[in-house]
DNA sequence: ATGCAAGGGAAGTTAG
DNA sequence: TCTAACTTCCCTTGCA
């Protein structure tokens, strides 16, 4: 998924959430669209992955990886919710993740 | 108090 | 050369 193309932590994070072989990593939080929560203890498994993806010479970490979704605050695509270790998606992002997933892949696009 | 988690300014890196 | 999207550093604030 994300093939071909500069992969953003975004799309990153969507990804892993989708592998159930991640849920002890990070997790949607059901009850709510587009929330996610990272584990506690193995949130920087996530973060070393990201980091590994984009080929980061020093390894990243929770707090790193943390910094730049902050950023993401800023821009929009995601928001962090009041509870610990608890981020949201943009009803904007999530649209677009899920219209990606449901196969402009397939058809050779670019994620936009 | 004490340990995480959150927040954020600011310089650095890399691809396009 | 310039910018976007982080990455790295590191210090302050908040909370249980």
């Amino acid at each position: 998924m994300f093939a071909g193309g500069k992969v953003r932590l975004f799309h990153f994070l969507f990804e892993m959430l989708e592998d159930p072989t991640m849920a002890h990593c990070v997790s949607w939080v059901p009850a709510a669209a587009g929330v996610f929560r990272f584990s506690s203890t193995n949130k920087d498994q996530v973060a070393a992955l990201w980091g590994q993806r984009k080929g980061n010479k020093r390894p990243m970490t929770y707090q790193k990886m943390s910094r730049a979704l902050r950023n993401y605050a800023r821009s929009g695509e995601i928001f962090k919710v009041k509870k610990k270790l608890t981020y949201q998606f943009s009803r904007e992002t999530l649209m677009s993740l899920h219209k990606f997933q449901q196969g402009d892949l397939l058809r050779g696009r670019d994620f936009v």
